[in-house]
DNA sequence: TAGATTGTTAATCGATTAACAATC
DNA sequence: TAGATTGTTAATCGATTAACAATC
């Protein structure tokens, strides 16, 4: 029903208005959401009554009532946990990554085959990657993210899948084969900074043409 | 006329294609690169379509002749140079990526207001956020990224803007405001997670009424 | 009541897919 | 020639937008 340009537009909703909260906002427009996540107000009032939310006709929307709403389908109303293997620069960063966790998002532990990297006596431990099954298992972790080398990234997703992973983000430069009920999202920085050379050369042909 | 998505997908099949060729290939058929990138052939025929590349009936495609049309595409037949503006875990973890540099995408500078950041006797330096307008100027940058908090996002895209910036990718979590002749894609890693977090969460609950 | 805003149905737009013609 | 593959035109599908009805 939902796609995912639609849950993206929800995320920016609900960070619009935890910030309008801290201001002491009651009350918004659908206007005023569209401003935010730089969409129509029709796109706003669409995305939400597709879950059946809705405001008062003249009065907008109360701003508690939406954040609960909208965290409740982004499962927010719980902590969740996701594990993180391969932990280089990107690994890295996302473990320090510190507005994951005021968001209901923990990362709980790091995996890596190299051993010089393990670390079991602080808040997020590195282990090795063989512990994988039994972490997961124990801690009932749904969800992951791949921050390993391309070659060693299908491999780890396969691993991560027998261990019971339903939802994985990868962050490795190749597109990754989704195994049966398990959703896998691939992120490509290399390709996103191409996306930007690309559209920025196109848009200075294009002006330079008009 | 191209769209985001196509654009990927070229960088999905050049990748495919680099990967192809050190392995001795000489020819792909577009059902080949359709399994790497996960679409269907007639999508990469129609991509090719788009930009006038063309293959062989019955012969396919030269992976050589084909590497060389889509780099042209994505402006890989010159470094694009970048820079980096805010040296947090994400600034750190882009400097230090590996596999930019061999995809003719160069970092060559970082800039951050906090003083203890700066270093100038590296290969890529890190400078103050005042030198951010002579550095673009005398080395002629057109693209940037920005990885500072949320509540800084804004001015800095306006100052690299007023630098001459053409092409930004945002990973501060807020949706910013395109300038006139300037291309801003924003990533958000929480938006990312909390999108795997619906859909899995949402594959879950229709197998369990299926 | 008049005006502003929500919410829904219909129209449009754009991207993907299907069908098939071209040709090596 | 027969078979396989490319390349294009038309059909479909899905998402966004426009129009407008509902109502506070």
């Amino acid at each position: 029903m939902a796609n995912k340009s639609c849950i993206i537009r929800l995320s920016m909703y609900r960070n619009a208005l935890i910030r309008l909260k801290t201001l002491n906002f009651v009350k918004v427009f659908s206007d005023n959401l569209a401003d935010v996540a730089r969409v129509t107000s029709v796109q706003v009032r669409k995305d939400f009554s597709l879950f059946g939310i809705s405001g008062n006709r003249r009065g907008g929307y109360l701003i508690d009532e939406l954040i609960s709403q909208i965290s409740a389908i982004l499962g927010k109303d719980k902590v969740q946990k996701f594990i993180v293997i391969g932990i280089g620069n990107i690994g890295k960063a996302l473990l320090n990554y510190p507005s994951f966790k005021k968001n209901e998002i923990e990362l709980v532990a790091g995996f890596d085959i190299d051993m010089n990297k393990h670390n079991r006596d602080v808040e997020v431990p590195i282990l090795p990657l063989e512990e994988l099954g039994k972490f997961v298992a124990e801690n009932e972790i749904k969800f992951g993210v791949i921050s390993v080398p391309d070659f060693a990234a299908q491999e780890v997703l396969e691993l991560m899948f027998r261990a019971g992973i339903k939802g994985v983000l990868n962050f490795a430069p190749i597109c990754l084969k989704e195994p049966p009920d398990c959703v896998v999202r691939n992120i490509n920085l290399e390709t996103e900074l191409e996306n930007i050379i690309y559209f920025t050369n196109f848009a200075e042909q294009a002006g330079a043409s008009r």
